[in-house]
DNA sequence: GCTATTGTGAACCTAACGGTACAGAATGCA
DNA sequence: TGCATTCTGTACCGTTAGGTTCACAATAGC
């Protein structure tokens, strides 16, 4: 038939993704986007619609690698364990990277409620998914389940506010204390 | 001399506060606030410089408010007993006005990290200042230095967690539950 | 090698943004 | 009443945003 694509579709995604995890929908221009994926107008109109058609792909794409790296950890260590591991590797990874951007999904949510609160819904949406596992882990762990629902809650709570707290640029040495502590009263909450 | 005034200065910077609260700095337009002020153009350049300056100005209004509250409860009330009240009190107000938009620093935090660091830098400075004043309130209730530094740290966490829980448009029970829970941690951790 | 098909780059479009210029209206003072 | 001062409404400006158009280039099938 006819040429084939002429750019790695997903490495352009992934450098799109890294560009709206890092300044949010509205600050993301198109010629941004463009520049980091090293393609033209055209071709980005022809295989991704539009601008915020493109921006939920990239959410809803976060959102999954997320799950599952959580659901994997799950099956390769204690609950706990891998809650806690979910936690302080996103430290870590975010370091190495120099990618402190926090969370994708706490961002949406903040930078889009009240402006578009179609696309906040669907990043909170993606964040009850991760509070599921977290209240699976828990009971996994051997919390009832009203004690694993009332855990998991908080512990998203916490989730929302390390990951606000990670883009202050403060010692990194605060937020692995918090993970430590929290942990520390989520095993202590358990038993 | 000349004309004095013709609009009323404090009422239309509230009036412009809520919008930035509600909306963050980029999507608020120069169109929105003169329509919410009912000002003119040219009475807002010549009374506020810009865009970006006035938005500062709204910022630390609203910084200066919220530790002014948080101030005024110390006095009248013990000490963890105003921080309770503080973030309780924070709900109710926000739902009788139907303005649940969170904390403006946070948001402002998240919005502008990566973007406009200064702007994020100087809410991030609030933040620091709010977290401050809980650090003493914990420090009157009887906490050691070291153990109040630490608390008042968890206390920030919640804050930054539960203004970021609060955009989501879940069950309010859910907050006031996690107030209640977390505050019952804290008054177990003094002692 | 010819052609139908499809991806691409560049020029273009409209709308909206933040910000400025300026004429005129409203005041205080003589 | 006349003048100097200053505040305000409106028109305007350059820039940039997201999005479209279209001619051309590159391929697969014959």
């Amino acid at each position: 038939m006819a040429r084939p694509l002429e750019f790695d579709r997903p490495q352009a995604v992934n450098r799109a993704l890294a560009l709206f995890w890092r300044q949010g929908y509205q600050a993301t221009t198109l010629a941004d986007l463009l520049q980091a994926m090293g393609i033209g107008r055209s071709s980005f109109y022809a295989a991704f619609t539009d601008k915020r058609t493109f921006f939920i792909e990239c959410l809803d794409l976060w959102a999954a690698r997320t799950l599952d790296l959580l659901e994997r950890a799950r099956t390769e260590r204690p609950p706990v364990d891998a809650l806690q591991d979910f936690f302080q590797r996103s430290f870590v990874v975010a370091r190495s990277a120099k990618a402190n951007w926090g969370c994708m999904l706490v961002n949406t949510v903040l930078e889009m409620a009240g402006v578009d609160d179609d696309l906040a819904a669907r990043a909170s949406h993606h964040l009850g998914d991760m509070q599921r596992i977290f209240q699976a882990c828990l009971q996994d762990a051997g919390a009832t389940p009203a004690r694993a629902e009332e855990l998991a809650a908080m512990l998203m709570l916490f989730n929302e506010g390390i990951r606000v707290s990670s883009r202050r640029r403060l010692p990194e040495a605060q937020h692995l204390q918090s993970i430590a502590t929290t942990f520390r009263l989520i095993r202590g909450a358990i038993a």
